[in-house]
DNA sequence: GCAACGATTTTGGTATACCAAAATTCGACG
DNA sequence: CGTCGAATTTTGGTATACCAAAATCGTTGC
């Protein structure tokens, strides 16, 4: 059999269709229809509506059928306000504790960024940012904070892509990474402090904006392109 | 039925027991035998054990028993330092977005607190302890803050009573907490940082030094006494 | 017409049965 | 006496069946 359990694929696939877009905030997840139409029985699918719920992507309520989580703006806004000090504590670890090769791989995926950015379409491009942005709360060296950072990205994952769409920004965002990278590299914790806030800020207006255009379901329409579209991995079991 | 579902009711039973230490870190959680223990079926007590596991208070092993978490020191202080940035934030918060109504309740927690000093056991004094925390949390009117304080507060429950056991810190803890509330009421966000980063200070030196003298499992042999002592409530559902 | 009520259906929650890895046991062989 | 390996047992993963709330819909009485 596959390595990863039938509720694992099933909350990656469930996922997908939630932050691509397939399945719209507010939709119902009915165990008997969802399991039917994946061919699978309930048990797993409800295991997996779980999973989802503790991401946050799921919303479960009592008795009643789960829905896609439609978060409100203050919602979405408290969440960042917590993956910004969340951020901001991995990054300043992460100047204590990174290892050389860590602040390769981070200032690689920087490089990449920048080399692409002209070019890349919003999934590719979305990619790496995200790709960035974990590698430095891996170099925190602090595996909870990894974990429940990642699950803040995940739940995060739509605003944060569609803010990323705006390509008018991508200018600021690659000159603050590259301060970011810096104060990595000269372990400046002071300076990644400001510049993780900095970014956030940014991110906060961005979003509000999309938000206050597209109040509530869907700000854009389904995310189309290569179906090879990285979906987030659920938060890795810890091996003690 | 009850107006909870079995699986919660199961979760909040083991959670006691791992809490408590009647069931010791690293013994085997096995599906059928738990379950016959408690006169349920293997359905809800594995959906119990995954809600535990979310909370880092069981580990999950591919194909092979679950088992009672047994976190290393440096996995308790990451939790720490987590716990903390997140205290922090929400006193912050809580500077700023906390009602008179809430206020009173923190100082009414903290009298309470100074009240029972003398007098009361371990246990009722590490309730109260809790509340305060818990209460400021929740006076940063932030839910995601304080779901994920919650979850923190949950897997660092054992070492965090452990060392609230210890009688003669008691004086300090409560001159901080004394500071921390006069810091909310003035709403200076300054000096609650300074408060609470130092509180958390201390207690990573007080469960540092009881982990060193019992490295590996049982600090401290069965929490006895009331068997009413407050169970952690599980993570509340947020109704969207 | 319409509102209140009850039968039916739908749906989540729970129990049980089955399957396939993984662990264990025990005997054959060196 | 030790070691390797196959049969057996144990155990987590999955499917299915059953139950009880909740929702839905049709009916009835006004």
């Amino acid at each position: 059999m596959n390595d990863n359990t039938l509720a694992e694929q099933i909350a990656d696939s469930l996922r997908r269709d939630i932050l691509l877009g397939r399945l719209a905030p507010g939709a119902l997840i009915k165990e008997r229809d969802s399991s039917a139409g994946l061919g699978v029985s309930r048990t797993p699918l409800r295991e997996a509506i779980r999973i989802l719920a503790s991401e946050g992507l799921v919303t479960l309520r009592p008795s009643r059928s789960p829905i896609v989580a439609n978060p409100s703006l203050k919602e979405i806004t408290d969440d960042l306000v917590v993956m910004n000090a969340l951020e901001i504590l991995a990054a300043r670890l992460a100047c204590m504790n990174a290892t050389a090769g860590e602040l390769d791989r981070i200032t690689a995926l920087h490089e990449e960024m920048l080399a692409i950015s002209d070019t890349a379409d919003a999934v590719s491009y979305f990619e790496v940012d995200m790709a960035f942005h974990r590698t430095i709360t891996a170099a925190s060296h602090n595996l909870s904070l990894a974990d429940t950072h990642r699950s803040y990205m995940a739940r995060l994952w739509r605003p944060r892509f569609l803010a990323a769409s705006l390509r008018r920004d991508r200018p600021r965002v690659l000159r603050q990474h590259g301060d970011i990278v810096q104060g990595l590299i000269s372990r400046d914790m002071g300076l990644v402090s400001r510049e993780v806030e900095s970014h956030t800020r940014h991110l906060v207006t961005n979003i509000t904006d999309l938000y206050e255009r597209h109040p509530n379901g869907q700000p854009g329409e389904t995310v189309t392109g290569q179906a090879a579209m990285e979906p987030p991995r659920d938060p890795a079991l810890r091996p003690h």
